[in-house]
DNA sequence: AAAATGCTTTGCAAAAATGCAGAACTGGGA
DNA sequence: TCCCAGTTCTGCATTTTTGCAAAGCATTTT
C-alpha cells in the first residue's frame, strides 16, 4: 500500500455512498475524492466502486476492502488517543447522537459542564429523528430509547425517565378541569407523527390509551413548543417541564409512562479511553440531571 | 487524524532511526520525510522524535504512538491482501530472510518455481549473515536455524538437513587418504569466523571435535567456494554438494551433523493469506529439495 | 413536458508537496 | 590533528495535488 491515506478517502466514500457526501465529511472537493479513488483503484488493480450519477456503490472488491479500511480507522483513532491524553483531563472530539428530546433538554447543560471542566474536550450533539447509525460512524456515542438489536454494539442502561401529560396554563384555563381520564375526551392532542415513529418505545399515545394526535411533529422539542403555545395536551418528558414554566402536568398520578435511556457505542471502540470516560460521565450526569429536573415540577 | 499516510512515514522513521534510512525504504527524499514528520508532530501537538545529526530517536509520545502505527500497517497490508488474491494464484510481494547457505543453495530454484507458477507473485531473498529482525520488518518471512527466543513470533520446523565434511578432488588427490578422524590432523580447515557466529547452531566445528578453521568466512557460500578452490577441508551443507561437482565427501559415515530449518513469521501476520500460502509452499518445497539434493551426492 | 435538483466529470489556475543540491554539523579513524 | 562518511537542514525549481467553475446526466418535481 503506497498511501495509507487513500484508505481514509475510500472509507468515507463507502459510507457516504456519494463523492460529494464524502467530500463534505473529508472537507475537500468531490473532484479530489474522485481522483484519489481513481488512483487507489489503479494501484490496487481493482475497481472498488460502480460509478453512476446517483452515487458510488461498492463492488465486491470494495466490500472486501471495507474491513481493512475500518481497521485502519481504528488504528488512526488509537494514534491520536495515544499521544493526546497522556496527562490529566479529557481532550479530543466526540460526537454524541441522541433523540431530540434528550438532545434538547438534557445534553446541552451536561455537555456544557463537561467541556468547561475539560478544556481540551470538544463535544458535538447530533440530534436525529431516527436511530443513529453508529456503524456508519455518524457518531461516536449514541443515546437510544431501546437496546440496539444487532451489530457489533455495546449498550448500557443509563437512567430511567418519565413521560407525563402536560398542557399550558393558558390552554387549561379556558376549559373544564381534567380530573379523570375520561375528561380528556374532546381535547386537542399533541404527539408524534404516527408513521415517523422510528422506535416502538416512542409510541406513547397508544400505550397511554390515547387516540392519534391532532397536532403532531417528529420532534419532541417541537411538541413541547406546541404545548407552550397552547395547542393542546400532550405526553412529554417530565424533565422538559422545568424549562417550560407555563406548562402544567395533567393527571400526574394517573398517567405516567416509564422509559429508559441507553448508551450505545461501537464494540471496536472499547479501547478508546476518551470515549469510555465521556460515556461514564455522561451517564452519571444524565442520571442526576433527570432526577433533579423531574423533582422540581 | 488528518492524514493516515503520515503514520506510514512515522513508522518507517521509527524503525530506520534515521531520516535518510526511512527515505530509502519509503523511496522518497529525506527532506520529505522530515517535513511530513514535522507536520505530523504539529498536528498531534506532540514532539515524536528527538532530532540529532546522529539520527531520529523516539520520544515518550513517539513510543506511545508506535503500536497504533503498527496496527495501521496491519490494516494497510490486510487491504492489499483483501483485494489482491480473490481469484486463483498468489500475488503480491513477500521478502524472505534466510541464512546464506539456504539462500544460495535452496531458495533460488524454489523461489523460481514459485514465481513461475504464480505470475503475480514477487519474491525477494534477503541473505543475511545474522538473524533477521522480523520485528523491524526487514522481511515478511524468515528461515532460521533455531527457534526464535521471544517476541511475538510464530515458528514452525520445516525440514532437517545434514552437514558433512567435504573437500575438492584436487585437494584430496595430493594427500594421503583420510580414513579415520585422526587422519584429519594437519589438514587445512575451512569454517566460520568464530566471533561472527550469530547462532549457536552454527558452531559446527567444535561439535564435530575439529579445531578452529585456518580459512574462514562468515558466509557458508564463500566457504564452499573455498573448498572448490582446494583451500582445505570443511563442514558444509550436504545440499550444497550437487552444485559443486568437484567436491567429495570426507568421512561421510563418521562425521554427520544434523540441523533443522525453522520458518518464522510475525504473529501479527497470521491472517495474511498470502504469507501463509507462501510459507506452506516454501516449507514443502524445501523438504523435497533437501531430500533430493542430499540423495544425489 | 419542462424545470430543477442532485450527482459526476473535466479543464484550468492556484496551492502544496516533492526532489535536488548545497551548507552545516557530528563522530570516528588514520 | 585532519579528514571522511554519515547525518539533518534549507532554499529553489519542478512536479503533483487540490479547489473551483462549468458542463453533462439522470432522476424527481412542477
Amino acid at each position: 500500500m503506497q498511501n495509507w491515506d487513500d484508505l481514509r478517502i475510500f472509507l468515507a466514500t463507502a459510507r457516504a455512498e456519494t463523492l460529494s457526501g464524502a467530500g463534505r465529511v473529508l472537507r475537500c472537493d468531490a473532484a479530489t475524492v474522485a481522483r484519489r479513488l481513481a488512483r487507489l483503484e489503479e494501484r490496487l488493480g481493482q475497481t472498488l466502486f460502480v460509478k453512476s450519477p446517483g452515487g458510488y456503490a461498492l463492488t465486491d472488491a470494495g466490500v472486501r476492502l471495507l474491513p481493512a479500511a475500518e481497521a485502519a480507522e481504528q488504528a488512526a483513532q488509537a494514534a491520536v488517543d495515544a499521544v493526546g491524553d497522556a496527562e490529566e483531563g479529557l481532550s479530543g472530539q466526540v460526537r454524541i447522537g441522541a433523540p431530540d428530546g434528550c438532545a434538547n433538554y438534557l445534553l446541552p447543560q451536561i455537555c456544557a459542564r463537561l467541556v468547561r471542566d475539560n478544556p481540551g474536550l470538544e463535544l458535538q450533539i447530533l440530534a436525529v429523528p431516527r436511530v443513529v447509525n453508529l456503524s456508519k460512524r455518524e457518531a461516536d456515542l449514541a443515546i437510544s430509547v431501546s437496546r440496539p438489536s444487532g451489530g457489533r454494539l455495546l449498550s448500557q442502561k443509563i437512567a430511567e425517565y418519565h413521560l407525563t401529560l402536560a398542557a399550558s396554563e393558558a390552554y387549561l384555563a379556558g376549559r373544564a378541569p381534567i380530573l379523570s381520564r375520561d375528561d380528556l375526551i374532546g381535547h386537542l392532542l399533541v404527539g408524534y407523527i404516527p408513521d415517523m415513529i422510528f422506535d416502538a418505545e416512542l409510541d406513547y399515545m397508544s400505550e397511554a390509551g390515547l387516540e392519534a394526535a391532532h397536532v403532531a411533529s417528529n420532534s419532541a422539542a417541537v411538541q413541547v413548543n406546541f404545548l407552550r403555545q397552547g395547542a393542546g395536551i400532550g405526553l412529554t418528558h417530565a424533565f422538559a417541564l422545568p424549562s417550560a414554566p407555563e406548562l402544567r402536568r395533567v393527571l400526574p398520578d394517573e398517567i405516567v409512562l416509564k422509559r429508559s435511556f441507553y448508551l450505545v457505542r461501537h464494540a471496536d471502540d472499547k479501547q478508546r479511553r476518551l470515549l469510555s470516560e465521556v460515556a461514564s460521565r455522561l451517564a452519571q450526569e444524565m442520571r442526576s440531571e433527570i432526577a433533579q429536573l423531574e423533582a422540581c415540577s
